[in-house]
DNA sequence: TATTTTTGATTGACTCATCAATCAATAAAA
DNA sequence: TTTTATTGATTGATGAGTCAATCAAAAATA
């Protein structure tokens, strides 16, 4: 059974099962055991391939970034004015994977751990920046750089928000209406500021 | 020392502890030494007067709750026009002591903890729907219901989600802009639908 | 090709620390 | 004396991290 070349698959493996488990109990308290049940490995291989548990749970929210990186730029890539491209950031915060009940909760569960792990503030502080600053590019072919900074905040909060009102999974928040609710909130501070533009 | 009639100042010394500590450290991962230690008492009282760990958290979101509910009556009560009314709403909810960092952290330790237990999910269930409820109230009286709960919907989402990007404390969210964010959605909102019913 | 050596992969068993929960004992009212 | 408040000591469980040992593939050597 044992062969070369193992490091890659496993690390992989480890890390997705930890996503997994994370999602499901909705905390970063999950065992090593927990997370390598899931992968199919003993908790010793978890421990001599990532050193630590810390170590593990930093390379999970690398992940979990760049798959959200990843859809984003394929996104984009396909889209050309400025305001499809705003719409196409707004719909892949709310793609089916993204909005799934068990990656919400994973997400919660980093947002509560940034409090602690300096590590983990830096890679959500850069997907908060990431998001920000895609929102203000295309913002700022429609309206003036202080506007588009503006819209852009609301823009990323009403997006968070939304997920976190998901997480309770109380309220019929479908990704549909969320993307609705997000679009209107774009297209009505774009309307009030070219009315009020030609009543200038 | 001991003295008859304690319980209830020390339920209280101890529920504020839990919130102190829980919002410093940021997750429920808090022992309860901690906590009896900040309340200036041992470990033992705690279960003592609580059972458990879990009960004692129990009441700690219980009481954030109720905290934020206080604050609204008494913000509720001086007001009068149903669009004041609105505007009180969002202004107490980036209130000093709610929009401070340590009770934010406790916020989103206690999100985090409702993907496990149905008990804290219960208590945040009812804080989204009272929010909810207080901005439709209002709302009615300036549109149509169905409008109405659209907007309260995403007023409700805007404000949850600047509650997450200030945790992150990197964006300089600060209370004012966040209430000028959250009043502009709903002005912007209103404005549009009373344009579209003059045009109709 | 056959045999030996080396190395990566893998785990069960163990250690050590932490923590919730319990309990028996003490001290001070009532 | 009975009740309430209070704690130090203890227990039992859990979980991260370590380690020595095994196993099989690959590489080196005969």
């Amino acid at each position: 059974m044992p062969k070369v070349g193992m490091e890659p698959v496993r690390r992989k493996a480890l890390v997705d099962a930890a996503l997994h488990v994370i999602g499901d109990q909705g905390t970063l308290s999950v065992t090593m055991s927990d997370i390598a049940r899931k992968a199919g490995v003993s908790a010793a291989l978890a421990h001599h391939y990532f050193g630590s548990k810390e170590q593990l749970l930093v390379e999970t929210v690398r992940s979990l970034l760049k798959q959200l990186r990843d859809d984003t730029v394929t996104a984009l890539k396909a889209v050309g004015t400025p305001r499809e491209r705003l719409s196409a950031i707004v719909r892949v915060s709310f793609q089916a994977d993204q909005f799934a009940p068990e990656t919400i909760a994973a997400w919660l569960a980093f947002y509560s751990d940034a409090q602690r792990s300096e590590e983990t503030r830096r890679f959500l502080v850069i997907y908060a920046r990431r998001l920000r600053s895609n929102l203000v590019d295309s913002l700022k072919s429609l309206c003036v750089a202080d506007d588009a900074q503006r819209i852009a905040e609301g823009t990323a909060a009403m997006i968070d928000g939304l997920y976190i009102r998901r997480s309770l999974g109380s309220s019929p928040v479908t990704a549909e209406a969320s993307i609705a609710l997000t679009d209107d909130y774009i297209t009505l501070h774009l309307n009030a500021l070219s009315r009020q533009e030609n009543a200038a």
